[in-house]
Formats: C-alpha cells, structure tokens, sequence
DNA sequence: TCTCTAGATGCAAATAATTCGCAATGTCAA
DNA sequence: TTGACATTGCGAATTATTTGCATCTAGAGA
C-alpha cells in the first residue's frame, strides 16, 4: 500500500505540474500541494478547506498564495468556480469530465449529474438568439421525495 | 402623462404593499421606496444600485435597511437573488414570471428565457434520483455568434 | 383618536471573504 | 551557475454585507 499511495502522489504530482506549465504558473512547493489537493478532492472544497489540506501536506503554504493559485488556475480555465446558492466559492478542476449539480437543500449533499439532452437544448437555445455558448451553469436544488 | 404616472406609482406602491405585508413586514416609508424600485426595475439590480434609486424616491433609506429589506424579501421567496459568475449579488422580484438567464459574456447583457423542455428534462432528473426539485438555477454564458 | 410596544431605522463599528503592497526568496532559461 | 523576474508570507487594505444600539414609528387595541 505504501508503494500504492507513492506511485499515486507521484502521479498527482505530475499531473498538477502540468497543469501549473499549462497555466504559465512556476512550479513551487507550495503549488504543487494545491493542486495535489484539487486532483484527490472527490467534493467541491472551498478556499478555506484548499487551505487546510494543501497545509496538511505542505505547511508552509500562506493563504495569499492559496487564494493566489486558486485565482491563476480559475482565470485559465484549469478550475471551476461553483458558488452554491449565496455561499462561499467552492472549487473543482475543469479537467473532470463535465457534469451539473443537484443540490440537496436539507443536507447540503453536492450531487453530479449530465444530461446530454439539456446540453443540446440549451445550445439550440443559444442559438436560436444569435449566440454560441461560451459557459453554462445549471443547479438543481432538490428536497428528497418523501414516500 | 402627469396622470399617468401618478397611477403607476400608485399602482406599483399598493402591489409593494402588498408584497411587504405578506412578507410579514411592517409598511414603512423606506421600505416602500426600495420595493417601488424592484416593480420599476427592467434589469437585475445589486444592493447598492437598489439603495441609489430608492434614495432617489426617499433620501431616508440608509444602506442597511436596503440590505434588511432585500434579505428580508428574499428569505420570504418574494425575491430572487442572483450571483452571475461571481459577481456582487443582484435582485429580481419573484412575482415575474419564471425564466431563466443568458449572460453576454462580452458585454455583460443579461437576457431572459424559458424552455418548457428544458425544465420537464430538470424534474425527471431528479426524479430519477428520488428527488423534487425546490428551485433551479440555469445560466447560460455566451458571446455573439460572428458570421 | 391616543397609547403602547414590538418592530424598524440610521449610524457606525464589526465581519467575512478575498485581494494587495512589499521585502525576501525561489524558479528556471540561458 | 546565474540573473531576471515570478512567487512567497505577512499583515494591512478592500469589498460586500451584517450587526449593535439608541432612537423612532407602524399599527393593533382602548
């Protein structure tokens, strides 16, 4: 296991290299574990949450430089912005595939879902009043159905 | 014309009125010029922009009760907040009827539309995940198709 | 119409999230 | 190896919004 978590690290760690050359960023320390952070993070952290984890591998990353690298990957395109219903900004690498959310309102839970068909309609949409979509942002914000 | 504005503004206040009771508000003076600017607006307003022609109409509103007003309202479901890509929050009355936003990415425009389609598509989703759907948030972010 | 009280107001100070200035440090192309 | 310029941490500054508090006022009831 320890060869496993290694090899994975490693990887991470050069797919985030990657991603910073791709951005114009330099590779520095502090960078590498956000971005190592935003590869393993399976929710939509925020800031601060970046924060705390790039720390938990690297202590010496200040939050200027969170918030700094943050602003570079996002303005690039690398890392997407979600702002769910008035709270913080949460982040997300644009590299996943793409996807929209469903929110639960009661519990908070971030769901993923696509739906190819809303994809085509909102281009036709688009279309249909002279434009081509450049972004899109859908949420669906949902109570389970009691039964 | 004199006339006629006398009656919209009338008009508009009684509907303001109406809005702030149900909101379980009190009718104050201040309250009744902030709502008068929601009925008026053709755009999508922030708060600061709010505060600005309400003073316009009474110089007593301050800054906070703009923002105790418009909270107040929008916790109540009488108005709808927007944050398009992370810009300052913006205000749209809830009465209005339901639609969606197309944002020009070059010029800041905000359109309106709807998609019966799109929005049957939004309830089966979550349906299919064992959900109902509280409130969505559909945005779409385009640029000018050249030809 | 008068009174009373919970709710509303303005002001200024307080928060929260994010950005910025600056001197010191680090990256990386040549 | 080196030098130019990008990046860093720190703390102060901003921006948008909220809050504490003493003072008013809307509006239900006498």
């Amino acid at each position: 296991m320890l060869h496993g978590s290694a090899m994975a690290s490693d990887f991470y760690s050069s797919e985030g290299d990657a991603i910073l050359r791709e951005a114009g960023l330099r590779v520095t320390r502090q960078r590498r574990a956000i971005v190592r952070v935003l590869f393993e993070a399976e929710d939509h952290p925020d800031a601060e949450q970046v924060l705390g984890r790039a720390r938990d591998k690297d202590a010496s990353v200040s939050q200027a430089t969170a918030y700094r690298t943050l602003a570079a990957l996002a303005d690039k395109g690398h890392l997407h912005r979600h702002t769910f219903d008035g709270g913080v900004t949460r982040y997300e690498l644009a590299s996943r595939p793409h996807h929209d959310h469903m929110i639960d309102v009661e519990t908070g839970e971030v769901m993923e879902f696509v739906s190819e068909e809303i994809e085509r309609l909102q281009k036709k949409i688009a279309a249909e009043h002279g434009y081509d979509i450049v972004a899109h942002r859908l949420e669906l914000y949902c109570k389970r159905r009691r039964r």
